[in-house]
DNA sequence: GACTCCCGCCAAAGC
DNA sequence: GCTTTGGCGGGAGTC
């Protein structure tokens, strides 16, 4: 409208009446209805109009004259009529509006309506979208008509088309709204959210969007990045080995643009754009994206030759916009990156989750290249892939060849597992769509740790080892009966349920140190085991694979751990409340948790499958070397195990992980030694591992229940896992993705001992990392020292530490004794492991080295329509200074800053904040 | 001065 | 030829 030229104080006000697509002034107006809250906007001193009820209020209200009546009825019988009679209504309320200003502009003079406009901040695209949304319902009935008229909405919404195509169009990117016809669109709100954005994950990890942002920060790294010269080329080099740089609309099936006109200048629309923005933070690990590298990887897609900096603004405006409009949908949320160089500022995921690996799995069941989600609501594969990819050939979804076998391996394990009387009851997606958008790594967490522990009873009684019968009896129904939720995740997504086992979950941990070959990525990672707490696992559990780790340690699992000992017995509702509040948050926000046992169960056979032979060579090595264990370090952390597929909780995985738990507590209370209890080490750090992302993590091992041992990411360390965190939470899983950022920091904490974890960070923390494998890892001498995983910090801040920290002596031990290193090897406690990145694979490449600090930025809406941010995680924080996490944690001012703590980050240092 | 991002010109595409 | 879309970048407002 033409107020809102008119705000910018400028001369902006005549500039409105030359708009050529102002419908206002096209459109015929016959009614006096009035948008109630369009004219308290535009004049809230023009009595009259002030207080006009809303059109669609009124319809039903004022039927009471026979001309009324006849139109009420004839609307009802006719919705063509109905929606005709709206938009006169529409045109009218516009009618109004217009008078309303004209009105105010001949009462005021030139500054009093410049003032009583709104301003610039009021008039946000953020503020406006908001007030888009808040016209339709987030899951519409779909047996209602759920049109949108553009002129009707930027009419009510006082705003000028220009700027409804710019909500509609990101809107349009997340399937939220799909265009019908010319002027009109269909409003299906968040029923296909879920399935986008596992299609864009998809797309994303297809596009190898990991690869182009990691070589950006490398390439900062290096040097400065300048927007001209050889960084250009360089980098345009390496888009261009992108198969998918020009990556098309990723459609979902019956979602396609109807009107070519949509897909004319789709390369550049603001529709691919958000697109690709949101893939970033999909695949990215910390879930965080800086404006300057989505617009770099966004130009360099296009042409990074011509990549300059009017381009580059230009670039950044468009996020800017899409940002606002993502923001309002609270999928993501303003941060600030600060590096040496200064402060950045980006953009951190808040929405949910999706577990593209996963996903693999259950494609393959079904279908091959659609997301499980879409496959569910479409039975045909050929149809889910043309329409996801319609126009390129190269976004298919193709599984490699060395899956295959493995995906019918997990099939078959997972079927067994289904079958058993205490696999978790699975939730078909399908039934809900809501429920397919929360997180869905929680809900597969209880299944893999179920499979997991299936999988490792059966080879403990392979092996025959040590173990009395009874005692892997014990675990075994602990395990197999009830998956085994992380501590983590199952925290994190069960608020009310009063399940004590938090902690439990940890004791089922009895993990030994495996290598899981991660996720898609393939990245593994190992697990350190104390050789006396390997020497419990191996006899103790069959379970030698990866645990669900309720409480990494790395990641805070410290009061788990303690707990877990301590608790075990007695206290179940303290290991809770860590493991229910983030439950909590989970569920409030995304609504039902899927439950996703399948998705969990395959990345635990797959895992295990690959893994089996390893796994029965490591428990051979940790029985060996539980001999010549650290002399029972005190540790009791145990390993975390990252997987970031894994996050997904469900309801029913919650009562099984109760149950089991409390089954556990059981068997722990009873066999765990209570001198050793004492001995737990309270350490937690955060880490958060990703789904793809292999983290390594030097973890203590709990004693008799939980071996402990140094999880080593042998590639990255990823954050995925905070899927089932609420936006809230997930803003403290930001900044723990942060920290996790630098695998040395996870390392770090756990090794040095940490400081307790709060409920809270807890929940940030708690990181159901699950898929471990046989430490069998492949890990050359050299990358191992390369690893970042074990941080000059980390280890220093192991020695400042008082608790039980290995110090860097053990750590080398355990290294040599597992055979991660070469006994010659010494990984010196500072910068050991600092700079490496073991990727396996180039997505794995970790940013580890960085330092980051979050914070968090409010959102550019009115404070009144941000929500209330509660971040209270204290992030662990090493006792030694540079290594320090930072923590994020709510002001008193109440702005949940991040505190700068700092992130062990070798060479750079990132903070991120939130403002 | 840098960061944000609103505003509206104007061209492409659609009807 | 008019309307709808939406790319684009100037420049205002904010920090």
């Amino acid at each position: 409208m033409q107020q809102a030229g008119g705000e910018m104080g400028t001369g902006d006000k005549e500039n409105h009446s030359s708009e050529p697509y102002r419908s206002v002034l096209k459109t015929p107006l016959k009614q006096a209805a009035t948008s109630r809250s369009t004219l308290t906007e535009i004049q809230p001193d023009c009595q009259p109009l002030t207080t006009p009820p809303k059109p669609k209020e009124i319809l039903p209200a004022d039927p009471w004259t026979p001309t009324s009546n006849l139109k009420m009825l004839i609307s009802a019988a006719s919705p063509e009529i109905r929606s005709r009679e709206q938009r006169r209504e529409l045109s009218n309320n516009a009618r109004e509006v217009l008078q309303a200003k004209h009105c105010l502009q001949e009462h005021l003079s030139g500054d009093e309506y410049e003032k009583s406009q709104p301003s610039r901040k009021e008039k946000s695209l953020g503020l406006l979208c908001h007030k888009f949304l808040a016209r339709y319902p987030d899951y519409p009935s779909t047996a209602e008509n759920n049109y949108i008229c553009l002129d009707e909405v930027a009419e009510e919404l006082n705003v000028e088309r220009r700027r409804i195509y710019d909500i509609v169009n990101v809107l349009e990117s997340l399937h939220m709204v799909s265009r019908l016809a010319k002027n009109r669109y269909a409003w299906h709100g968040r029923h296909n959210l879920s399935k986008t954005l596992q299609a864009l994950k998809k797309v994303g990890e297809e596009n190898k969007y990991t690869q182009q942002i990691q070589m950006i920060k490398k390439r900062e790294y290096e040097h400065e990045f300048d927007l001209d010269g050889e960084s250009n080329e360089e980098m345009a080099r390496s888009f261009g080995s992108n198969e998918h740089s020009e990556m098309s609309f990723v459609e979902l099936p019956g979602m396609e643009f109807r009107a070519a006109s949509v897909n004319s200048r789709k390369d550049k629309s603001l529709r691919v754009m958000s697109q690709k923005f949101v893939m970033l933070f999909l695949v990215s690990t910390p879930q965080i994206v800086s404006l300057e590298v989505a617009a770099k990887i966004l130009i360099g897609e296009d042409q990074l030759e011509d990549l300059d900096k009017s381009k580059f603004k230009t670039k950044i405006r468009r996020l800017y916009d899409i940002a606002n409009v993502l923001s309002s949908l609270e999928l993501i949320k303003k941060v600030h990156v600060t590096e040496e160089r200064g402060r950045k500022p980006a953009f951190k995921w808040t929405g949910p989750d999706v577990l593209p690996s996963v996903q693999d799995t259950k494609l393959e069941t079904t279908s091959m290249s659609c997301p499980p989600s879409i496959l569910e609501s479409i039975p045909s594969k050929e149809q889910c892939s043309k329409n996801l990819f319609p126009s390129r050939g190269k976004q298919n979804f193709t599984r490699h060849p060395s899956l295959i076998k493995l995906v019918k391996t997990i099939e078959n394990d997972r079927r067994k597992i289904q079958s058993a009387p205490t696999s978790p009851v699975k939730m078909s997606a399908s039934t809900d769509q809501n429920l397919s958008a929360l997180p869905s790594k929680m809900a597969q967490v209880p299944a893999i740790a179920k499979h997991q522990l299936e999988g490792q009873s059966k080879k403990a009684k392979e092996l025959k080892l040590s173990r009395s019968a009874l005692e892997s009896n014990q675990s075994s129904p602990e395990v197999v009966p009830k998956p085994e939720p992380p501590c983590v995740a199952a925290p994190s997504q069960q608020p009310a349920l009063a399940q004590p086992p938090a902690v439990c979950p940890p004791s089922h941990s009895s993990v030994s140190p495996v290598i899981l070959p991660h996720t898609p990525a393939g990245v593994s990672y190992a697990i350190y085991l104390h050789p006396s707490q390997a020497h419990t696992v191996t006899t103790y559990s069959p379970s030698f694979m990866l645990q669900p780790l309720p409480c990494a340690n790395v990641t805070g699992i410290k009061s788990i751990n303690s707990k877990v000992l301590n608790k075990t017995t007695t206290e179940e509702g303290d290991n809770q409340v860590t493991t229910d509040d983030p439950t909590k948050s989970l569920t409030a926000k995304e609504g039902p948790p899927i439950k996703s046992e399948t998705s969990s169960q395959r990345c635990l056979k797959r895992s295990q499958a690959l893994q089996e032979n390893n796994l029965i060579k490591k428990c051979r090595s940790d029985e060996e070397s539980l001999d010549t264990s650290l002399g029972g370090s005190t540790k009791n952390e145990r390993p975390l195990s990252s997987s970031s597929q894994i996050n997904h909780e469900t309801d029913n995985f919650q009562e099984e992980r109760q149950n089991k738990t409390e089954t556990l507590d059981q068997n722990m209370a009873s066999r765990c030694d209570q001198s050793k209890r004492d001995h737990v080490l309270e350490d937690e750090d955060k880490i958060k591992t990703k789904q793809d992302i292999p983290v390594a993590f030097a973890v203590p091992a709990h004693e008799t229940f939980f071996p402990s041992g140094y999880l080593i990411p042998l590639t990255q360390c990823t954050h995925g896992n905070k899927a089932g965190f609420s936006n809230k939470e997930k803003a403290g899983l930001c900044s723990l993705q942060h920290t996790t950022y630098s695998s040395p920091v996870a390392v770090d904490l756990s090794v040095a001992g940490v400081i307790p974890v709060t409920a809270s960070e807890l929940k940030a923390v708690n990181i159901p990392a699950f898929q471990i494998t046989p430490l069998n890892i492949m890990l050359s001498p050299t990358s191992i020292a390369a690893a970042p995983v074990l941080s000059n910090s980390c280890l220093n801040s192991s020695n400042t530490s008082s608790a039980q920290n290995p110090s860097s002596s053990v750590l080398n031990f355990t290294l040599q004794h597992i055979g991660l290193i070469p006994a010659g090897v010494q990984v010196p406690a500072n910068p050991v492991l600092q700079n490496m990145s073991v990727s396996l694979q180039p997505e794995n490449v970790s940013y580890s080295s960085e330092n980051m600090n979050l914070q968090e930025d409010k959102p550019s809406v009115p404070k009144e329509l941000q929500e209330p941010q509660t971040v209270t995680e204290n992030f662990f924080r090493t006792p030694g200074g540079p290594n320090t996490v930072s923590s994020l944690s709510a002001n008193s001012d109440g702005t949940d800053r991040i505190s700068q703590g700092t992130l062990y980050i070798p060479q750079r240092k990132l903070e991120v904040s939130e403002d």
